[in-house]
RNA sequence: CGGGAUGUAGCGUAGCCCGGUAUCGCGCCACAUUUGGGAUGUGGAGGCCGCAGGUUCGAAUCCUGCCAUCCCGACCA
């Protein structure tokens, strides 16, 4: 186990807590619920982004920014987008401070506004009341925007990247002339997303939709991502929503169509956040550190050399350089350690807390071998290889680590999926082996509740493409026609 | 918002019951010896004891109020 991180087995949250600060990925702020996100944790959000800003563009989107704030009145405009989100918007009041005479810094009463602002918590509303002047025409359709922001959610209760205040995402907000593109634009990104998350992420997951009672507030559909964690627990990784018309009509985005008739424009919003780094600690992290799937990871190979005098540190350094010239050439991230403030031990900790997928030790043996020292971070094994041809095998290697992460995470997953059939065996898999449970459910929201109430579960979706199957759902016994996915979540 | 816990050096802590300006470890700085899994020795620096009141000759310690954070619930990406 590292230093100052605690067992996974024996305080999962506090596992997890531990894992972010002391890898260095995050801090605590003044304010509650934010984080700050250090270099080496932003550096991986800015990995995803790059991946997946180019996902976006090859699927036709463009970028663009809208702004932070939002006029109040924009949110009374859709009734349930009101509803879920009126609870935890912060509301900007004033724009003045002043001194109150006595060296306190006071909020200046006269210095109210007109019309509160609130702090985005999504930025539908906005959007929709620009894209009222950008659509007139079929010919002005599709609108395929998408924006990198922050947004503010006043959670109850916050969590390090799983749930903050403020976090930072993207937001797909496209617009349609016909609502069977706008689904298929809905499904394509849902596929993007899960797409990223399996190839990239190593995170296997469930494509699925939610139920009524799960759905986005303003949605007519909300397709999602589900993952499974390592305590059993699920997370939503990223959501899809297919929003009808229901925002053109709160904002009046009308379009004439080719017969000449004004309709009202199909509009789609999708998006992940933060929360993926989250996910990536969770779902493949050990008592160690955090465990990086190559293709995300900051540093790829870091490279340690073990030297006596500095004349040894000379050689070796002549034989890294050559070494890292070649592996950026293959687009491989390389660090070379040589500080000589840490002994090697050291060092390799940090890096294993780090993720660090591949570390390359080289000492004055080695040279005399012609060797280096390979110690994978996903197996904890260490393997002594030529010098020859080494550049090819680490290439290979990272590869390699980069499915095997993904098979164990697929292999966690189908061990704790299990079908069950009664409501006791249900609840017992709960406490004993929490995972994802697929189960028949009648499709009543009441049904749903109920469960929810008594076990904390909840349908995570109904999976895509689900076998359609003669069942009885196991709260109340009543027919059903397909199996859903239950979990407790995140 | 309910329940629980905690605030003492950068981090982790002792001291609090029984008032007398603070313990230990890690880390930090200097020098030396070290370097194939978290080095060792010697010397050193670092504190308005969460904040504000009160009691007292004197408060980290007792009293009152506040603030913040974490964990568990309800809410959520």
């Amino acid at each position: 186990m590292s230093k100052g991180v605690i067992s996974k087995d024996e305080d999962y949250s506090q596992w997890f807590n531990d894992l972010i600060i002391k890898s260095d990925l995050a801090e605590y702020s003044p304010v509650r619920g934010c984080m700050i996100i250090k270099p080496y944790g932003y550096s991986i959000w800015e990995k995803i982004q790059a991946v997946l800003d180019k996902m976006f563009k090859e699927t036709g989107h463009s970028n663009a920014y809208f702004p932070l704030l939002i006029p109040k009145s924009f949110f009374s405009k859709e009734a349930s987008h009101v509803e879920g989100f009126a609870k935890e918007c912060a509301v900007v009041t004033h724009y003045r401070l002043k001194n109150d005479g006595s060296g306190n810094i006071v909020v200046d009463e006269d210095a109210k506004l007109e019309e509160e602002l609130i702090i985005r918590p999504t930025s539908e509303t906005i959007i929709w009341n620009t894209y009222r002047g950008w659509i007139q025409s079929y010919r002005d359709l599709p609108i395929l925007v998408n924006q990198w922001a922050n947004v503010m959610r006043w959670e109850m209760r916050t969590r390090l990247f799983l749930r903050t205040s403020e976090f930072l995402w993207q937001e797909g907000h496209t617009a349609h002339a016909t609502a069977d593109e706008a689904i298929a634009e809905t499904e394509q990104m849902l596929n993007v997303y899960a797409d990223f998350a399996e190839n990239w992420m190593a995170l296997p997951v469930v494509k699925g939709r939610k139920t009524p009672n799960e759905r986005f507030a303003g949605a007519l559909d909300t397709y999602c991502i589900e993952a499974l964690m390592q305590d059993g627990k699920a997370l939503q990784a990223g959501t899809s929503h297919f929003l009808g018309q229901n925002f053109a009509k709160a904002f009046d985005v009308k379009f004439t169509n080719k017969e000449n008739v004004q309709d009202f424009v199909w509009a789609t919003s999708w998006g992940v956040s933060t929360r993926l780094i989250g996910a990536l600690i969770m779902a493949h992290s050990d008592d160690a550190g955090l465990v990086l799937p190559p293709k995300l990871a900051p540093i790829q190979v870091v490279i340690v050399p073990i030297y006596k005098h500095d004349e040894e540190l000379e050689n070796i350094t002549t034989f890294v350089n050559a070494l890292t010239k070649e592996l950026r050439s293959k687009d491989i991230t390389v660090k070379f350690d040589k500080r000589d403030t840490h002994r090697p031990g050291a060092k390799f900790a940090e890096y294993e807390l780090k993720g660090v997928p591949l570390r390359v030790a080289i000492g004055s043996r080695d040279m005399q071998n012609g060797t280096v020292e390979l110690a994978r971070r996903d197996t904890k094994t260490k393997e002594t290889v030529n010098q020859e041809g080494l550049a090819a095998h680490i290439e290979a290697l990272l590869e390699e680590i980069q499915t095997n992460i993904y098979a164990k995470a697929a292999t966690f997953r189908e061990e704790n999926t299990t079908e069950v059939d009664t409501y006791d065996e249900f609840k017992r898999m709960l406490d004993e082996q929490p995972g994802f449970l697929s189960a028949h459910w009648d499709g009543t929201a009441e049904t749903e509740q109920k469960i929810k109430d008594e076990t904390k579960a909840t349908i995570r979706c109904i999976p895509l493409n689900n076998k359609q199957e003669e069942g009885k759902c196991i709260l109340t016994g009543k027919p059903s026609t397909q199996r859903v996915l239950f979990a407790r979540a995140y």
